[in-house]
DNA sequence: AATGAATGAGAATTCATTCAT
DNA sequence: AATGAATGAATTCTCATTCAT
């Protein structure tokens, strides 16, 4: 049995479907094995070792966002609407795909409480992920007021996402980004920055 | 180690403070008894299994803010505003408290991946924190934005309050919290509920 | 199966035992559970880490010979002469005994290679084991004799006693020791220190 | 890492090392194979087995001493004294080299124990060992003495050389050394020889 | 000759749970 | 009620070996 049966790439991508629907810790090396075809012992010619593998996992996840969700806030051939729309059209499309999906949100977090260095990865992607909606915002709005519907947006939309799994239904997140996205566009209109300021 | 007799509660609330800490898969039954000054076996005793004891756990942190918490929202004797305010003073003291902290947000979500008993009971109490601010709103608003701002309030503190975790920095949630708060107080200013609508 | 099946001196021993016949890194706790009649997850009842039975063994070992070898030397009651037959005959009975054996010339040294801590314990060991000696030696001869006398004499044992496992023959052990006692004899009948001097 | 070809030899030097500063069963075939800039897999081009390799490495360690030490006390050329002197400091200068030092000793004993194979090999190398100190001694004495005199000579090198090992120390296996190499001038001296009989 | 993917057996260790005392 | 010995299944990881390329 010598031929090569999977790559790196395919062991992260298992990986990232396992610990999304069963959690880290209750993705065995032998489930994601399985998964890829492989015999247990095999994944350690990949990676020395379940925690390296995770965090080459949150990695990926975090440099798929940045070239496909977080690049179009920095879009400048694009409208501060569209970009805000098109970052979460990837975003959602992304966070609602069972292969995909959400790791950052619910593993990222869970493991990130026992393990420092998986926490500090996803410390970055959540930076990024506020850096790139602070922006958009950053068209229209002062710094300050940036930053905090920046910090809002980001949170409002991580906690619908938990919602979406709790309840396995998806328009939690759906709506919370509509509603993201309306902020702004109305701000187009009414031009009363102030009103928005706290809200 | 002083030498409290052990009985559920205690157990109880000895389990919460290290799911919290550690998660719910990071603690052991033995972890547990030590933290009671039992022996592991003793554990066994007063709940059959680990599972019914995190569902005990579970359904006592939810009867803990049905009545601290919640319990606010349905005090006619107050304002609003008031409601609101002490609501969510309430919920801001338990979260960022070492000892009873969150643990619907976390552990709650990464246990009930798993455990489809823990997820029906992680949704009923945020299908009650929903109705609990809901029904402030209510006093202001029309169902079907108290709907909206109620579902978009515990979104928003659940988000920041992962990020207080993972950035292990309470100002997310403390600011949160400010925000959703201004936003009540605001509309009783301006009226115009129209431009909230959305918001 | 609650009732007590062993107790931490049993596994000693028959950790022990293997460890003399396999050497420490091909004894599994396996083993050591099936010579205990247990399953191997009950070891660690006793010991929290195979590292740390070893060291248990070590250690047991080592207060062994103190107390029914090295302990000889000590004994101002009997003739330096006497004082060092029964030492070497206690010695030589452990040594080439299945059960107890040598644990510290072959196994000691061997997994002392890896473990720092082990290789500690040994040379605590072997310190002692000099110092008994010396301490017969020095009741005849002057410091720096009985040194030289002593670290000889473990030496030239602990070599025959590798010859006498490698070749599986007894006589090694047995030959050295009866010299050894011969020498300290002899010692008594010519007076002449100063030819025994660089011998 | 200087290029150097890959052959038989090369990867029997490289093994030598490794089983000395690691014993046998705490290094890998991958081990060996980096230090020869291969990968694991290529070392079966060489070797059908790590038995199969240990097995010659001990026996090319074997001929070493063979042609390198052993081969002074054959040489009719040299005084008894200098033969066992030139003996002498070819062992020392092996057993204290880093790169070479002493296999039997220690592995060799240690997967002596597990494999019967290894233990026959060793048991060769002692017996020539043996033979080549006695062969010197035959010149002073007769055969039983020299016999005697030859088995604790190389018995106290082998448990001298465990202490430099274990305590770190070059000079338990120099003062010994030296200590034999005395015991056989002095007796040209002395010509008593009943006194050194049991000595 | 060399590679490196794959295997499969086995290692140490963890842990929820049981139960005689 | 409490203990703590014992279990047994699961988990991560190691490693000698094979073999198609």
């Amino acid at each position: 049995m010598p031929k090569q049966k999977v790559d790196e790439q395919l062991i992260i991508i298992e990986s990232l479907k396992l610990f999304r629907k069963q959690s880290y810790y209750h993705t065995s090396m032998a489930d994601i094995a399985a998964a890829c075809g492989l015999q247990k012992g095999s994944l350690y010619h990949y990676f020395p070792s379940k925690e390296d593998l995770m965090k080459k996992v949150i990695r990926t996840v975090h440099e798929y966002f940045k070239s496909k969700v977080f690049a179009f806030a920095y879009d400048k051939s694009l409208t501060p609407n569209d970009r805000l729309e098109k970052l979460f059209d990837a975003a959602e499309e992304i966070f609602l795909n069972e292969e995909t999906g959400s790791l950052m949100g619910n593993v990222g977090v869970e493991s990130a409480l026992m393990v420092p260095e998986f926490a500090e990865l996803v410390r970055h992607f959540f930076t990024d992920f506020f850096h790139a909606i602070k922006t958009i915002y950053l068209d229209k709005y002062p710094e300050d007021i940036a930053d905090e519907l920046a910090e809002r947006s980001v949170a409002e939309i991580e906690g619908s996402l938990m919602f979406s799994r709790v309840f396995n239904d998806h328009s939690y997140l759906k709506n919370t980004i509509k509603r993201v996205l309306n902020r702004l566009e109305k701000s187009n209109v009414t031009k009363r920055v102030e009103m928005e300021k706290i809200n």
